[in-house]
DNA sequence: GCCAACGTTGGC
DNA sequence: GCCAACGTTGGC
């Protein structure tokens, strides 16, 4: 089983919003990044699990658990004009942009800020923490995903 | 709102 | 295939 992260801004999408979908689950469109893309495509595995992190907020934070829940399908949000995400390149015929099914497992009691993160020298390899990393999916060590739960108080 | 660090686009 | 221009991300 692998670990990931996955990057949500709380005013577009909190985990407190999925917790709150049906079944607990949303399928996680939108994501317009190759990379991205390519790691749900070719190596997320229904049952991994994923730290859901809010970003572009007061107090960015890794704020729960959730797991994929699906393998990959079209974007359909891609060919929709009235989407904020549509793109004019992607169509049913020739899909270019995939989603998967996230669902909610659990939210952390004490969310494990950015500062935090960035403060603990375990964790100064993270991706999240590299200068300019930017990816909204992004692989996740078994050593920080450990470390990450101890910071929070939780069991794994 | 600023801006550094990226990714994408498109002319050549 | 290069690279300048442009758009986006996301912390601060």
């Amino acid at each position: 089983m692998n670990y990931w992260l996955m990057k949500s801004e709380p005013d577009e999408f909190s985990i407190r919003d999925l917790a709150a979908r049906p079944q607990q689950t949303e399928g996680w469109h939108g994501i317009r990044n190759y990379q991205a893309r390519n790691f749900m495509r070719d190596e997320m595995k229904v049952g991994d699990r994923v730290f859901f992190y809010h970003s572009s907020c007061k107090v960015p934070a890794i704020v729960g658990v959730a797991e994929v829940a699906s393998h990959v399908y079209p974007d359909s949000s891609a060919w929709d004009p009235e989407s904020d995400y549509f793109d004019p390149k992607s169509s049913p015929d020739a899909p270019r942009w995939l989603q998967l099914d996230i669902r909610f497992v659990k939210e952390f009691a004490k969310p494990v800020t950015l500062t935090a993160i960035k403060s603990h020298p375990g964790l100064a390899d993270m991706l999240l923490v590299q200068k300019g990393s930017r990816l909204s999916i992004q692989p996740v060590d078994d050593i920080h995903w450990k470390l990450i739960h101890q910071m929070a108080g939780e069991s794994l």
